[in-house]
DNA sequence: TTTTGTGAAGCGCTTCACAGCT
DNA sequence: AGCTGTGAAGCGCTTCACAAAA
């Protein structure tokens, strides 16, 4: 299954923003380069390699061109992209941790953008925090819960993803108790490195480390 | 100058933040595989490569050990990291716009860490947005601007690095304002695809773009 | 004996050069 | 003419195997 090399997934996933971007106007290849820095080659190859595995998969021999002399089409790229990724399912997420960042992505939903089917996404499923009183006062587009009903709602729900926004100090603890409800995905807010079981993806998004990722390259 | 390569620098990073957890108890190599899933071998590779660099650049073939028998030392380390990174110089950034996700950052200032001398670190300067209301009503522990005197603002106080948190319509022309500025850093919050001068790094931190990373690996 | 440290081998991604399409 | 598409060459990172230290 791990037939796609994660340094090419993470350029199809940046990708994907692009031609979303671009409505549907083709887009070359040397013009993404321009965006991204990645050369021309790399992204052709990328694509390239896509095709293969796609072929590969169905058996299908057919030819299929997603290219013109214009550049590359995105309403025919970009199903591609999202069925290769496995991105044409639409899954559940909630948020774990209602102070200010948590319920800052509470309400940021998405763009409504004119998504061309199969279309995947993302929905908001619930909120979580340890504060009744918190829960009372947020408005939210999803209902909100006490943390000790968290295991449960998950479960009913079959909510896959988690958004951890608490403070750092009940991170780990908070991440095992997703993990031991089922959760399949974290991405992590705080500045912890969680440890859990491989069975549960972890994404960071760390601050200060972005931070220090930019200043590295001033 | 680009000595140290991309792959290297991303572990490097996130090691410190391993290293900076670990207290001053000594972590081997194996450990630190366990928390990241690189190879013991990879990190060890890593370590000695910065060494390598850290000799040729000192001309000093004055051989330290960083490591020892019950594994590596945060407090030897993490100086010789944050030096090969150039992180140990202090950098000033600011909020630019201060919606939901923007006044989050405002508040969540970094761990009061044991911080071992020569600490660069980051100092939050200033803040901006748009509504003169919002200035007013906010509480912050840096100073709040109307938008129009970010240039003068930033010139002033030397900001280097800017947490970009604006409506996404705003964005590109928000950026090339803090680009025209002198702004050397921008943390991208927003979903757009920006457009600068080379001269400016831009880092994303984009929800959709994260949750397909994880609805990728599950 | 467990760990770091490192030249050398191996391999996977990037780049090249050119064919193919429109 | 300008773009995509792709085998093949090139190269950089990862892995291996083993030396060295404590």
């Amino acid at each position: 299954m791990e037939q796609i090399p994660a340094v090419i997934r993470e350029r199809l996933l940046h990708l994907m923003r692009i031609l979303e971007a671009a409505g549907d106007k083709p887009i070359t290849s040397t013009r993404i380069e321009g965006l991204t820095g990645w050369s021309s080659h790399t992204i052709r190859k990328d694509i390239s390699f896509l095709e293969a595995v796609e072929a590969a998969e169905e058996g299908s021999g057919g030819q299929v061109r997603h290219g013109s002399p214009n550049g590359y089409v995105p309403s025919l790229l970009l199903p591609l992209i999202r069925h290769a990724l496995a991105l044409d399912k639409k899954r559940k997420y909630c948020v774990v941790g209602l102070g200010r960042l948590g319920s800052a992505y509470l309400n940021q939903g998405f763009r409504p953008l004119e998504t061309l089917p199969p279309e995947g996404g993302f929905e908001l499923a619930a909120g979580f925090d340890i504060s009744v009183n918190r829960l009372e006062i947020l408005k939210s587009p999803a209902p909100l819960y006490p943390v000790y009903k968290m295991g449960e709602v998950i479960d009913r729900f079959s909510i896959e993803i988690a958004l951890l926004c608490v403070p750092s100090e009940a991170a780990q603890e908070t991440a095992e108790k997703l993990a031991a409800a089922g959760i399949r995905g974290i991405l992590n807010f705080t500045p912890v490195v969680l440890r859990l079981p491989p069975a549960v993806a972890v994404r960071d998004v760390c601050l200060e480390e972005e931070l220090r990722a930019l200043a590295v390259r001033i």
